[in-house]
DNA sequence: TCATTAACACGGG
DNA sequence: CCCGTGTTAATGA
């Protein structure tokens, strides 16, 4: 049977006769850490659904600074591939392989074909609408009203649970830039996690002990 | 008050 | 030496 890592992660949601469509249709695609998956203003071709790894979702500012909004995981699909099915076909985001990740590449014609005939599929649409839409306004949330300490908090929380590891390789600037701010300030509030005890900082690594 | 920018010193690879 | 880090001073919102 090919792609059996989807059969594996859909077979409890999904019919048998979509299953098959998912085997017969899907392209696998596997991308090393840092590929650029989708740009802004790039077509949607594909509707990708995640089979492991993890994925940088970010939007750009008028300044061309990039901003994280969110991650997208194992099981997750892209929302923004969602929301091109119903109107424009341009991407308004850029997508960044966090980690080596595998993807299954989904035709983009066929999400009608399949939302007439597969009830589970239509369920899984907007349920995974659905949970995008709520990430999207705890996004904004979190950068409209959070302070950058909590944003930093909830950052580097992310990211030990998509690398699964408490000790994550990143440096202090390629923080700053995430989050759309300087290094002066990331370095500071890092320093004050360490005095609370909360992470250890070591060169080009932080481990989380306590958050 | 707090973020940003520029500048500097320190130290490891 | 180069890069990442920690800090400070000046400036602005």
């Amino acid at each position: 049977m090919k792609n059996q890592e989807a059969q594996d992660l859909y077979q409890p949601f999904f019919e048998e006769a979509l299953l098959q469509e998912i085997a017969q249709f899907g392209l696998k695609k596997s991308v090393k850490e840092g590929f650029a998956l989708m740009e802004i203003g790039q077509k949607v071709t594909h509707m990708p659904l995640m089979l492991s790894g993890a994925i940088k979702i970010l939007q750009e500012d008028k300044e061309g600074n990039d901003l994280l909004l969110y991650f997208i995981e194992r099981g997750d699909t892209c929302a923004m591939t969602l929301n091109c099915c119903l109107g424009n076909t341009k991407s308004d985001i850029r997508a960044i392989a966090e980690i080596d990740s595998e993807l299954l590449m989904i035709p983009i014609h066929l999400m009608d074909e399949w939302m007439v005939k597969y009830p589970s599929w239509r369920k899984f649409v907007f349920e995974s609408y659905h949970i995008r839409f709520k990430e999207m306004l705890q996004a904004i949330d979190n950068i409209a009203f959070s302070n950058m300490d909590e944003r930093l908090t909830k950052y580097l929380l992310d990211l030990a649970s998509v690398r699964g590891s408490d000790t994550i390789k990143i440096t202090h600037q390629e923080i700053a830039v995430d989050l759309h701010t300087s290094r002066v300030v990331v370095s500071r509030l890092l320093k004050k996690l360490e005095n609370k005890k909360a992470i250890a900082l070591n060169r080009n690594s932080i481990e989380i002990i306590k958050l």
